[in-house]
DNA sequence: AGTGATGTGGGAGAAAGTGGGGACTTTTCT
DNA sequence: AGAAAAGTCCCCACTTTCTCCCACATCACT
């Protein structure tokens, strides 16, 4: 009931707002209405965590032994860039500068639904990342991933 | 729910004050709204903690053995320079002057949310840690850490 | 075509961050 | 001991940023 899917474009307005697509928000767990969480993505954009699925995150750096200098490092590193928000009452999100400065966000954004979550590019930044990858890696990179747990594909 | 995250600099003025971010103080437990103790940290850097997560650092050093080097070791200089502070009627606190000597904060500081604790670094010395963190293994650390998170997506 | 939901823009008020003055306490120096 | 210096805490004030609210245009669906 709360897989995240689809592709939107919308635009940023002077205030840094941006509307939540209205399908993506009709999939959001009930628990978490309007409250996410922000956070830098591996590539050069934002992971999108409705809070519920942001907690399971928590849980997971909570392991993290603080007193290892590998556990600080990977709780710094990742807690430091990511930022409570939430919906406005026009069911906007505004994305903290510091995050659209890091993902080239400055005049439109696309979400992308991930299942749990929600991934936002600059158009610029997702354009290069298709562009860099070509159709055959890509049915390579398919096959990796779906291969194992598909065994339909077997025969 | 009160778990520190976010990154956010500020700077001090010329009586040692720092405003302390609103974004974390919504997430302090009102049982320790306004009391913190700060304590130096393992890097250079300072480690700040509500008063409720403080208690937990006590009985766990507590339980450090007082007849091992070990855990003298660590009782005392954890416990040697750790001080109560507490937020002023503007929620801002003021360091002590040879906390901010020994984290090299002199006119700005940056507070990174780490969970439990709050860590305090000087820009200077952040960007120092930021320089010598190897870009691939802390990419190795995210998608570890985050492959443990995103065990829900099995459904 | 009408109606409601959705995406976009702007104004006003509230909150956050910053700086400084003044009263009071504590420390230090002669 | 007494005075000067330093530190602490409260109040006030200003600027910037955020957020709430209203308005309007567009789209989708019946």
């Amino acid at each position: 009931m709360h897989s995240f899917k689809g592709q939107y474009e919308h635009s940023i307005d002077d205030k840094g707002r941006i509307s939540f697509p209205a399908k993506l928000r009709k999939l959001v767990n009930p628990d978490a209405q309007d409250r996410f969480v922000v956070v830098r993505g591996i590539e050069s954009c934002l992971y999108l965590y409705p809070e519920n699925e942001w907690l399971n995150v928590e849980a997971a750096l909570n392991q993290a032994n603080n007193f290892t200098r590998a556990g600080r490092i990977a709780k710094r590193n990742f807690l430091r860039f990511a930022e409570d928000i939430s919906l406005d009452k026009q069911n906007r999100i505004a994305i903290p500068s510091d995050h659209c400065t890091f993902a080239g966000i400055s005049s439109k954004a696309v979400f992308i639904g991930m299942g749990q979550y929600i991934e936002i590019w600059s158009p610029e930044n997702l354009q290069k990342a298709d562009e860099s990858l070509d159709a055959d890696a890509f049915e390579e990179i398919f096959e990796q991933v779906m291969g194992g747990g598909n065994s339909s594909d077997a025969d």
